[in-house]
DNA sequence: CTGCACGCCTGCCCGC
DNA sequence: TGCGGGCAGGCGTGCA
């Protein structure tokens, strides 16, 4: 799904139409995503201002005027499309037209403003909670994320403690939000690619040196992801409909068999598979 | 504790 | 053309 920088992208696609904005009516089109969803989370959504629409690591956090905070994850396949309100408003009336749902819109966000705001995932494996936003920060999915790589805790001494002595893959380590929140299998190999190291190699040999690069291109390859608006794969789109471009610039990513990116480099993207994921690599820039 | 396979879902693409 | 298998951005659970 959608890592850090696309659920960042998205954030900033929905803000406009829905922060400050009251919901005027949720619908609600089914009992669950990969869970089911809070009791009458219509109900509680209808008629509440979003004052503020956040982001913690993949996930997206709206506060609302009520004390509570809907938590929104978009899977694998989650998407958030933005339909500005049709020609055929009935005068005098709030009642704006749009297009009858399609196939996996599972959640309609009708603004006061008209505009129609719809979750779509087609897997389900994305998620929605509403919880007391004094309580978020021990909401089960939220309690155990590590640092945002953005945040100052996630620096070269933290990420150096947290690899002591681990004898799993650095790949492996650096895709679990325990240690740092955000990165998914995408943005891990693109920055270990970076960062000329390679995803088989175990987090605890990593040399301080080395650890020091890798939380640096972390940051690099999120901050460039953010600037491109996302990668566009698959279900994957902005939340105003548009491309994200960072795809084009993946360096290994999805890229088996063709041509390093490093000038002069002649080696070969090779995929390997590490716990069921691939990982992309360049045998000879991360040996 | 640690590492990893599995399951949750649907759709697409490839080879036969 | 159809069919089966593999693959896909995530992540909690349960097992060894």
């Amino acid at each position: 799904m959608p890592e850090l920088p696309e659920v960042e992208t998205v954030r900033r696609g929905l803000a406009p139409v829905m922060e400050g904005q009251v919901i005027a009516r949720a619908e609600v089109r089914r009992a669950d995503l990969r869970w089911p969803f809070p009791e009458r989370m219509a109900e509680r959504l209808s008629g509440a201002r979003i004052d503020r629409l956040g982001r913690r690591s993949k996930y997206l956090l709206a506060d609302l005027d009520r004390g509570e905070t809907l938590i929104m994850h978009l899977g694998m396949s989650g998407r958030m499309l933005i339909a500005k309100p049709g020609g055929t408003t009935i005068p005098g009336s709030f009642h704006h037209h749009h297009p009858a749902p399609e196939k996996h819109d599972h959640v309609i966000f009708d603004m006061d403003s008209g505009t129609r705001v719809t979750f779509n995932d087609v897997r389900r494996f994305g998620a929605m909670d509403l919880v007391a936003t004094g309580a978020l920060d021990t909401h089960r999915l939220l309690s155990v994320l590590g640092p945002e790589p953005f945040d100052n805790g996630f620096s070269d001494a933290y990420l150096a403690e947290k690899l002591k002595g681990r004898a799993t893959p650095v790949k492996s380590a650096l895709l679990d939000q325990r240690i740092v929140a955000g990165l998914g299998n995408i943005y891990v190999c693109e920055a270990l690619w970076r960062a000329g190291i390679s995803p088989m190699r175990l987090a605890r040999d990593l040399t301080p040196r080395q650890i020091a690069t890798v939380t640096q291109t972390i940051r690099d390859v999120l901050t460039d992801a953010i600037a491109a608006g996302g990668s566009s794969l698959r279900d994957y789109r902005q939340a105003d409909g548009e491309l994200g471009y960072f795809q084009h610039s993946f360096a290994v990513y999805g890229r088996e068999g063709e041509p390093c990116r490093t000038p002069g480099c002649a080696a070969r993207i090779e995929r390997v598979v590490q716990a069921g994921r691939s990982s992309f690599h360049c045998p000879v820039c991360q040996g």
